[in-house]
DNA sequence: TCGTTAGTTCAAAACTACTGAACTATTGAA
DNA sequence: TTCAATAGTTCAGTAGTTTTGAACTAACGA
């Protein structure tokens, strides 16, 4: 398999972050990732609402996030572990990550 | 010609926030006019970058930011006068959109 | 080895965005 | 008034993106 990549911060930009989160799907498993502050595998996420995602949807998301730097994948036996990468936000983007994560939980429908 | 809709502010989404600035032009739209505060017409913005954008391109942008509920639209004369609405976001999106505006600026390269 | 589970890749269908051309609306000049 | 100019909108075609099922790879346990 295809090693995954991950955008060091520094190439991490406002305009993907927004985008990445503008979708509901993927603002929920970061929203939930972020709060939880502990790993999930993607199929943890094949539901949203009373819909049933394609597990090719869902890996494209998964995909969408890592590339915005929003997340950071492991390969850990046949799944893949996600986390957030808020820890890594210190300064640069991290108000306004906080400012999404914060709006996304007061509006409750995501 | 038609009547321009503008939500009210209790039908403004984190999401439709999200996803209207989540493109470079728009956001340099919403950036510029929430800045100044003053009004511009669409006209204003028909050059993004070296790039002259099509008249019905700038048309569905500004259209955009109008139904996520981020400007104000007025026809005046041959033209629409457009401004943030910023002063509306008091509490809600307040900090939400305050915190892309922010981003956007120190990132520069709108 | 085989079957199961988890994710990725691919190609087709469904959807969305961009554009030029034709349109509407307002203004100001002849 | 009529005419031309200016500012936006609508429409329909094309280009680009997203979603999906099917076929695939990779790891694990029996």
């Amino acid at each position: 398999m295809q090693p995954l990549y991950h955008p060091p911060m520094s190439e991490v930009t406002v305009e993907g972050i927004l985008y990445a989160l503008s979708d509901p799907v993927r603002a929920r498993i970061f929203v939930e990732l972020a709060n939880t502050d502990c790993t999930r595998a993607c199929n943890a996420f094949a539901r949203y609402g009373k819909k049933k995602l394609a597990k090719s949807t869902l890996s494209q998301h998964f995909r969408v996030l890592r590339e915005a730097g929003l997340i950071r994948s492991e390969r850990v036996g046949v799944s893949l572990q996600n986390r957030s990468r808020c820890d890594e936000f210190r300064g640069k983007h991290g108000a306004l990550v906080a400012a999404i994560i914060n709006s996304y939980i007061s509006q409750k429908e995501i």
